[in-house]
DNA sequence: CTGAAAGCGCTAACAC
DNA sequence: GTGTTAGCGCTTTCAG
C-alpha cells in the first residue's frame, strides 16, 4: 500500500505552512503568490486531501446515509438513484443500507452510521417512528422519504391521500364496491388514506379488505394469492406498490382470475414493465427519483426546513380495470 | 448536537487506562475483572467507538465503495443488494456510486472513495479497464463484478460466453440464421462471445448485427428501434439486460413487428416481469445478487484470491421465440 | 498574510 | 496485565 501524501508534503514542497496549505484548498484568504505555488504543489504531488483527517478534527462527516427498505425494489432504487444524483453534485459519498423493514434492522444500520459519525441521514422509516428518539436526540440530521412518521423529522413523501382517493373514486365510478388495498407494513399513512376514501364514498368499510405483506417478494404472493382466494367478493385491488402490484398479477394468473374481467387492478407506482404487462396497468404514479433527490436537498440544507414537502402523485390509465363484475363463483 | 461519549472518559468511569478500554473493546487480552468493569462502563455511558478515530489512526476504512452503472436496473440492484448483504454480516459500511458507464465519472467516484480512505472497492467497471491502473497501484483492493477487463484484478462474472452460446443455439436450433446482440457499452466479453458463437455455428458473420446503447432507457430504445427498423433481415434478437430487452419489447411494439411471429427476443437477466409481460420471455437468467456476494466476500478476503470466479447462467424457455419468420417486409 | 501548535478519538508501541 | 504516550492528517485558534 503506497503511503499516502500528506498536507504537511504539500507545505514542504509549497515552501509555507501546513496551515496555509489548508486555507489555500479550502479557499481561504492567501495572497496570490502563495496561493499559486501552494495549488501547483498540490497539483505536482497529485495531493488528495484525506477526509478521514478532516472529519475527525470537524467533528464530523459531510457523507450522508441512506436507509431503505429494500434496493431490489425499483421504487427504492429509483428513490436512491435521486438521493445519489443530488449528493454527487455535493461531492458527498452517500452509505446506504437495506432495512428489510425491520426496526431492529434500521436500529442496527442507524448504529453503524453513527459510528461513522454521519451526521446526515436519509431513511424510509421502517416502523412507527418511536426507535428514532435517541438518534434524533444525538443530533442526528434526519429526514425521512416516502413515509411520514413523525412530525418533528422533515418528509418528503408522495401524496397518497390524493392518489388513493383518486384510485378509489375511480373505481368506485366502474362501479366497484368492495376494494380491498393491498399494502406492506409501515405504510400507515396510505391505509388511513384508504379507509377514509372508501367511508367519504360511502362505501362499505372492512376490516378485513386491507392486507399487508413483508417486505419480501413472497411475503407480498401470498398476501395477494390469501386475498384473491379468500375474499372472491371483491371486485378491485388497490395495491400498494409495485411489488404488490406483480404479486397480484402473478397470483392473479395461478388462481384464474382474470384481469380486468374478474378483478380490476390499480397499482401504486409506475414502472416500466407496466405498460408491457398483460393487461397493461393502470396504475398512480409516484415521483420516486424526486422524492429521493428532494429529501438529498433537504438534508444537505442547513437552516430551518419545511417539516413536510408532499409530491403529487398521478393517475395512469391502461388496461388493468374495468366495469364491475359479478362477484367470482 | 449532543457531544460524543469517548474512549477516556470510559476509561475514567471504568477506573482504568485508555489502552485498556481499547484493548477490551477489541478483544485483546485483560483479566477477567477488567474486562467486566469496562464492559459495564462501556455499557452504562452507551459507548460508540468512534469509526474516525479508529480509521485515522489505523491508516484504513473497514467499509467498502461499491460503483454500478444504474442503481436503477434491476440487475445492479440486485448485484448492490447482495454486496450489502454480505458486507451487513461484517457490520461494514457500503458507499455507493452511480457511474452511468461513464469513466470520467467513474474516475471522480474513485477520487471520492479513496479521499474517504476507502481501501476495499467493489466495481463494475465502465470503461477498458485503463483508468484503474493509479487506482490499483495506489494500493485500493478492488474486485470486478459482472465484467471482467483486467487481469489483474479478480473478477466475479456470469459465465457470458455459455450463456450467449446457449442462447445462439438456441435461436439457431429454431431455423434463425440473422441474430442480432443488443448490447451496452462495456460488454466487450459478450459481443466477443457473441461473434465466436455465430462463427462456430457457421452463421454468416456481420458486424453491424451487434448494436450498442449507453446506459439509459431513452438509448436503449433508439438502439433497439432502430435495429428493428432498419435491419428486417434479423429474425432474432438477443438483448443484453433487462432494459435493452425492455425497450426491444417496447420497440417492437411500437413498430407493430409481433414476438415471436416477426422476430423472436431473447433478454438476458431473468426479472420479475419477465413472466408477466405479453409474450412472457425467454430469458438467459444470472445471478446477479449471487455475484454481488461473491465479490464482497473476496474483498474482504484478505489472502490470495482466485483470479477469476465465474457463475452459472440458465436458459429459461417461456414464449418469446418461434421458428424463423420469413424476413419481414 | 502566514506559521506554530494544539488537539479531534483512537490504537500500538513501549514501559512498568 | 495495564498505563503512558506518541502520533494518524487535518483545521483552527493564536501570535507574529
Amino acid at each position: 500500500m503506497q503511503r499516502r501524501i500528506t498536507i504537511k508534503e504539500v507545505a514542504e514542497a509549497a515552501g509555507v505552512g501546513v496551515a496555509t496549505v489548508s486555507r489555500v484548498l479550502s479557499g481561504g484568504s492567501a495572497s496570490a503568490e502563495t496561493r499559486e505555488k501552494v495549488l501547483a504543489a498540490a497539483a505536482r504531488l497529485d495531493y488528495r486531501p484525506s477526509a478521514l483527517g478532516r472529519n475527525l478534527r470537524r467533528q464530523r462527516t459531510g457523507g450522508i446515509g441512506l436507509l431503505v427498505p429494500d434496493i431490489t425494489d425499483s421504487f427504492y432504487a429509483r428513490l436512491a438513484d435521486g438521493v445519489l444524483s443530488c449528493a454527487r453534485s455535493y461531492g458527498e459519498p452517500v452509505t446506504v443500507g437495506v432495512t428489510g423493514d425491520d426496526p431492529e434492522r434500521e436500529a442496527e444500520l442507524i448504529g453503524t452510521l453513527i459510528e461513522q459519525s454521519m451526521d446526515r441521514l436519509i431513511a424510509v422509516p421502517s416502523g412507527d417512528g418511536e426507535m428514532w428518539g435517541p438518534a434524533l436526540r444525538a443530533g442526528l440530521n434526519v429526514v425521512f422519504a416516502d413515509r411520514r412518521v413523525r412530525a418533528d423529522v422533515p418528509s418528503v413523501v408522495p401524496d397518497d391521500r390524493a392518489g388513493v382517493l383518486t384510485a378509489v373514486e375511480y373505481l368506485a365510478g366502474l362501479g366497484h364496491r368492495k376494494i380491498a388495498y393491498l399494502g406492506r407494513h409501515g405504510q400507515s399513512q396510505r391505509v388511513a388514506a384508504f379507509t377514509s376514501a372508501i367511508a367519504s364514498l360511502g362505501l362499505p368499510a372492512d376490516r378485513d379488505l386491507v392486507v399487508h405483506a413483508r417486505s419480501s417478494r413472497d411475503s407480498a404472493y401470498a398476501a395477494a394469492a390469501g386475498l384473491l382466494q379468500h375474499r372472491a367478493d371483491v371486485t378491485a385491488v388497490i395495491a400498494g406498490g409495485n411489488v404488490l402490484g406483480e404479486a397480484a398479477v402473478l397470483a392473479a394468473r395461478e388462481l384464474d382470475v382474470r384481469i380486468p374481467r374478474d378483478v380490476s387492478l390499480i397499482m401504486f407506482d409506475d414502472v416500466p414493465w407496466a405498460e408491457l404487462c398483460s393487461p397493461p396497468l393502470t396504475v398512480i404514479s409516484q415521483p420516486a427519483q424526486d422524492i429521493g433527490y428532494r429529501a438529498a436537498e433537504l438534508v444537505f440544507r442547513q437552516g430551518r426546513r419545511p417539516p413536510a414537502v408532499t409530491l403529487p402523485t398521478q393517475l395512469v390509465v391502461r388496461a388493468s380495470c374495468g366495469p364491475k363484475a359479478s362477484a367470482r363463483r
